[in-house]
DNA sequence: AAGGATACCTGAATGC
DNA sequence: TGCATTCAGGTATCCT
């Protein structure tokens, strides 16, 4: 489900309802998923102070210097409820405020990942820690990115599914962005000249801002906590578009496996 | 030490 | 129809 734009909506979303707000019950729902039960219900009292996303993470301060350290995985989910709303399907804890709102994290796969841990720690993180440059903040311009790329043999694709080069591009937004770069998604990204770099840099930029504006793609179950559903899947020009015809050159969208994930692409608008 | 393969889960779609 | 296989927005871990 989730990559950078579609978290961006999920922390905007969250600012609004959940900042300032006071935690008065904890319910864990799978003791399978979180087992620190005791950490879990010493978050009971407390101010939620911060909001913030680094990559596809979303950080949750505390007024306690406890932060929560959360991933959605593929199938997570938050979705506000009123406190007294019947759990959704594959609820696996909610966190009750004073204002009426509960926060449920629902995730079907379960490969949603859930920390609670000292803020000052949350950088040291080995998850947080790794990670690479934010897209769209300023320390990455094209000398950086420029830089990056020259150190790496990976396939273009595979580069910016690396979350350990930039953080927050996932498959269906590494596709687009190259779509968008009119790259070849097999080209090592130390190979790439100055222009495609230039280009790569640009449709980052616009894709990933763009899909932030459209609310996300809303795909099987992704929605805003709210209940708003994204729309930048109808803005996509090849993720999933297997076999149909390229908007721009109409030739036939190929799609193959690189890596054990799914590449779609266009042969002639990314030749090689 | 970078980067590739596999494991972790459930359900929907596809294939025979 | 029924059963098996493949695929899905991701990351941790082990291995070379």
């Amino acid at each position: 489900m989730p990559e950078l734009p579609e978290v961006e909506n999920i922390l905007q979303c969250l600012r609004k309802k959940l900042l300032k707000k006071n935690i008065v019950k904890i319910e864990n729902l799978r003791k399978d998923f979180i087992h620190h039960e005791d950490k879990l219900q010493g978050i009971r009292g407390c101010t939620v102070t911060s909001l913030k996303r680094r990559g596809k993470w979303l950080l949750m301060e505390l007024n306690n210097h406890n932060s929560l350290v959360l991933h959605l995985g593929m199938s997570g989910r938050f979705i506000l409820l009123k406190a007294d709303s019947p759990n959704p399907k594959y609820a696996l804890f909610r966190i009750i405020f004073d204002n009426g709102n509960a926060l449920v994290y629902c995730d079907m796969r379960r490969f949603g990942r859930f920390e609670i841990i000292p803020t000052s720690q949350v950088d040291k993180y080995k998850s947080i820690k790794s990670l690479g440059v934010e897209p769209l903040e300023k320390d990455l311009d094209i000398t950086l990115l420029s830089r990056i790329l020259s150190k790496s043999k990976q396939q273009i694709k595979d580069f910016l599914l690396d979350q350990k080069k930039i953080a927050g591009i996932g498959n269906i937004y590494a596709n687009e962005i190259l779509f968008a770069s009119k790259i070849d998604p097999f080209k090592p990204a130390h190979t790439l000249d100055e222009e495609e770099i230039i280009r790569l840099y640009e449709s980052m930029q616009k894709v990933l801002k763009e899909a932030i504006a459209e609310g996300g793609s809303t795909i099987n179950s992704y929605t805003i906590p709210s209940g708003e559903q994204g729309s930048f899947q109808f803005k996509h020009q090849v993720y999933g578009r297997k076999g149909k015809s390229c908007y721009h050159c109409s030739t036939s969208i190929w799609k193959e496996k690189q890596h054990g994930r799914s590449t779609y692409f266009c042969p002639q608008c990314q030749k090689p």
